[in-house]
DNA sequence: TATATATTCAATAATTATATTGATTATTGA
DNA sequence: TCAATAATCAATATAATTATTGAATATATA
């Protein structure tokens, strides 16, 4: 084999896999998998989707390797193929944040409108952690916090947060984290919070960076 | 602005993204520019493209914001737009060596059938060179060496090689290096030089992996 | 100013990707 | 066994991507 045959299959092998990444469905499909394993009546209904038109972006992902399946009874739950592939999710949203100011403007645009300003970085969290003056809730859908959450949070979803609010404490500050720096849903929790007379903030990142970083997670 | 038309926008601006990576060639391209600034006809050439199309590749690159260009006298000159762009690249490299067993076999055969086994890190090249028992030759074109060289790396590209054997040393071993782990050019020199009698290996890595991880370069 | 060179542009045909629809398969539980 | 549910498959129309060709636009140099 010549040198430029070589480099064609490799390059070529290299694209089917970025090819498999070139479409927003997929990508968004990737960032909830990031969260654990799901099913594909969970994944269409997160992202909006049709379930035929999921199970085919799903086996889309599935022929790049980029995703794994398991079958338990009637469901069959996708996953992510490794932690490389979340790798490469974090860096290509870095990169989109780095490079088109529209995204930027329109997660500024969408969090201001919702007064969330303070985010909490992982370092300051852990540190209030260790103070005892932060207590951590996760906003995401239960079944995203029962697959892997970070030690010591509280489950409290969108929406059970307004019949939860008792149960949080007024002397602590409440960080609320969810899917990642893309999510809205922490900011969300976020207003409402303030607006009931809680000190809140976002957590910065979500869980799946989280984890990434090797931080102290509850996984079942 | 509701949650789905705030995710739908974020997702598809970053698609934009993976849009723009998803041909091999386009990953060729953005490998090459790694190693400096280029200009449409080098790019072609080292592609195997015609100018047409290298320059509509260039294209389809600038308008995702991968690239930047600067023009100079009649040539217009083509880099990658930042840092993240040569990570995204580097973390789908990984990714494709950890789920696609035909990239690996691909590279490990062009190799083995070059005889060139060894392999040397980045720390172990620190190493022998603190102890003066490395020498470290550049095999890639005279223009990338011009654009960013591992420090005390001296030029020999390829087509040089057997004509500069007499100034390369037997006492030392030589480590050849190129454009990255999955260039071939490293291997090459190896192949030859050990045939030739001298002590040789590869460096795992090549030039821009080098300057990513902060160590020693000359650039112009 | 004329000419050669570097690059882009515009049009096109061939290929590939996508969403939708309805049918099919596999599994559970009545 | 039969109905309900979860997911895939197959077919199709629409849209997007790609390589090629030849023309057009700059820029440098004679």
């Amino acid at each position: 084999m010549n040198v430029r045959d070589f480099k064609n299959k490799v390059y070529g092998e290299l694209a089917v896999i970025t090819k498999a990444l070139a479409n927003p469905h997929r990508l968004e499909i990737i960032e909830l998998l990031a969260q654990g394993p799901s099913s594909v009546e969970y994944i269409a209904d997160e992202t909006a989707l049709s379930i035929a038109n999921a199970s085919q972006h799903l086996q889309t992902l599935k022929s790049a390797r980029l995703v794994a399946t398991e079958k338990r009874g009637k469901y069959r739950y996708y996953s992510l193929a490794n932690r490389h592939v979340f790798e490469v999710w974090n860096s290509m949203r870095e990169l989109g944040l780095s490079r088109n100011a529209e995204v930027e403007r329109l997660i500024r645009d969408f969090r201001t409108s919702r007064k969330a300003m303070e985010s909490v970085t992982s370092g300051e969290l852990l540190n209030r952690l260790e103070k005892g003056s932060a207590f951590v809730i996760d906003v995401r859908p239960r079944k995203e916090y029962e697959a892997g959450h970070i030690a010591s949070a509280v489950s409290v979803p969108q929406d059970e947060l307004i019949r939860k609010l008792k149960s949080l404490p007024k002397d602590k500050q409440i960080v609320a984290y969810c899917r990642g720096p893309l999510c809205a849903m922490a900011d969300e929790a976020v207003e409402i919070l303030q607006e009931k007379g809680y000190r809140a903030a976002r957590l910065e990142i979500g869980y799946p960076e989280w984890e990434l970083k090797g931080l102290a997670v509850n996984v079942t």
